[in-house]
RNA sequence: CGGGAGGUAGUUCAGCCCGGUAGAAUACGUGGUUUGGGACCACGGGGUCGCAGGUUCGAAUCCUGUCCUCCCGACCA
């Protein structure tokens, strides 16, 4: 037993991080705040992020590559984007070390090598963006441009977790340049649902897809979309936010078109991102005490075959049979594994591979194929079945599309049971305490009021729910009329 | 950044209070027996005790500084 997994209820933080440990998605470094992604983590990532990029290029989006340095003078253009990011930037001051005098071996940095205009690493990429847009905008004939970049920032965290929040992290953040207004608007509203398609899709995730209030907004925009979604703990998670900028950016760096009228105009922005936290909402919605469990669609491996034997000659016969199926599934397009290493034994490898969250295992024995079949575990209910060998290829396809299916449907009910309605501020509080998830609740609408419950219970606003029903009611805190409920949760 | 805990073999940890030159389990290597839920026997390899100073005849142990991690708080995706 050399991979005790600490359970839920014994201490959720550190069954959370067992798992992002020992299911091997990443590593703690030598950096501050920062970690390693592990081979089996970034496989996870690339084929989040593969689906998500040809989603984007379905839309009409192109990559490109923006430098990781922003001059400082370009960094502080957009004031309230400055503002926001200011207190957790890393700044280069210098270019060169040179060897220390006084210490042998050691090196410090050259005060004769300060930089004129210090740079500041990108924790967004607004700034260098659209002062390079200011050049590739001249008339409504360059618009819309529709880019994107996949690329690494860094905000400098006082507090970090693996994968949740870390000091530097992998994302991706398009940035848009509209003609109109409304097409502005659409192209986030857009964007938020080829999220939302994906984080349900893909990561069977359920989101909740919102608009953001005044205090949650992003920095520099006009509106902020989201998309919520809820952790086991009870917890919300911010999952992948759009923004709709206005012509705030295009303001602050001058950025015009002519329009059909030939008239000069600023252009209208978007700008939208997930990250590699997206992973961490991975583990939290669908692991369990065993470790991971991860969706089919996404899993780096779908499903692995465990080979059972007796001797030399039942291995050799054991092992041409698991090529066959091999060769089947990978003709299905199936990412499968087949761990016949004799130094593990089966019942650690069962063990093994339910850690890192493999949907479906194929265990394959002697006495199986005395009886041409295969037994077969789902991972997400851990249920076991012998399955004929004809056709099994067929048979794991389908089970990998109905794991999927259940895993959604399984924390959609989760979630769905997490949305309580809170009419009075003692039930609202209890409900915080004792339930957890989203408390929809009446408003006042004022910033004042949400920083007051925030004061009083760690609850934040998460969102109010696009298409929200409006219905008279009162503020939960200040009993003032209200127009309609929101969600609130504490949250990651 | 404030409070608490921790860092000793790949891993989990003991040793530290009371200073005398490092141990267990597990993992790893070799050989053998095994294999349907984390196998067993035998032999073997492996650690400048996070790092840097200091005290001392002598430091994993005492002192100072520093780095990294975890938990709680403030801040934040």
């Amino acid at each position: 037993m050399s991979k005790e997994i600490t359970s839920r209820a014994q201490d959720y933080s550190q069954w959370y991080n067992d798992l992002v440990i020992k299911g091997e998605l990443a590593d703690y470094s030598a950096v501050r705040g920062c970690m390693v992604i592990k081979p089996y983590g970034f496989a996870l990532w690339e084929n989040m992020r593969d689906a998500m990029d040809k989603m984007f290029k379905d839309t009409g989006h192109q990559n490109a590559y923006f430098p990781l340095f922003v001059p400082k003078s370009l960094f502080e253009a957009e004031e309230k984007n400055a503002e926001g990011f200011a207190k957790e930037c890393a700044i280069v001051t210098h270019y060169r070390l040179k060897t220390d005098p006084d210490k042998k071996g050691k090196l410090m940095v050259d005060p004769e090598a300060k930089l004129e205009e210090e740079l500041i690493i990108r924790p967004t990429s607004e700034a260098i963006i659209w002062n390079t847009y200011k050049g590739w905008i001249q008339s409504y004939r360059d618009l819309p441009l529709l880019i994107n970049q996949w690329c690494n920032v860094v905000r400098w965290e006082m507090r970090t977790r693996l994968f949740l929040r870390t000091a530097e992290f992998l994302w991706q953040e398009g940035h848009t340049a509209h003609s109109t207004s409304e097409e502005a608007v659409a192209e986030t509203r857009q964007m938020l649902d080829v999220y939302a398609d994906f984080v349900e899709n893909w990561m069977a995730v359920p989101v909740i897809k919102g608009v953001k209030t005044e205090s949650e907004r992003f920095a520099g925009a006009v509106d902020t979309y989201c998309i919520e979604s809820l952790m086991q703990d009870g917890k919300a998670l911010q999952s992948g936010t759009s923004h709709f900028l206005g012509q705030n950016f295009a303001k602050a760096f001058d950025v015009k078109f002519l329009n059909k009228e030939n008239q000069l105009e600023h252009v209208w922005a978007t700008s939208w991102g997930v990250s590699t936290r997206l992973v961490g909402a991975l583990v939290m919605a669908h692991g369990d005490d065993q470790g991971l469990i991860l969706p089919p669609r996404i899993a780096p491996l779908q499903a692995v075959i465990v080979p059972i034997y007796k001797g030399d000659q039942q291995k050799a016969t054991v092992d041409a049979k698991a090529k066959e199926i091999i060769k089947q599934l990978k003709e299905l397009g199936i990412r499968v594994k087949y761990d016949n290493n004799d130094n593990a034994r089966p019942g650690w490898k069962f063990a093994e591979y339910e850690m890192k969250g493999v949907p479906v295992r194929i265990t394959l024995g002697a006495r199986d194929l005395e009886n041409n079949v295969a037994e077969i575990a789902r991972r997400d209910t851990k249920e076991k079945r012998n399955v004929s060998l004809d056709g099994i290829a067929a048979y794991v396809n389908e089970l990998l599309a109905e794991i999927q299916k259940n895993l959604f449907d399984r924390a959609k009910s989760f979630r769905d049971e997490h949305i309580t309605p809170a009419d009075t501020w003692n039930e609202f509080e209890k409900l915080l305490d004792e339930k957890g998830g989203f408390i929809s609740a009446h408003w006042d609408g004022t910033a004042e009021t949400e920083e007051t419950i925030k004061e009083k219970t760690k609850a934040t606003i998460r969102c109010i729910p696009l298409n929200n029903p409006q219905e008279d009611g009162k503020c939960i805190l200040t009993g003032k009329s209200s127009k309609q409920r929101v969600l609130f949760a504490r949250a990651y």
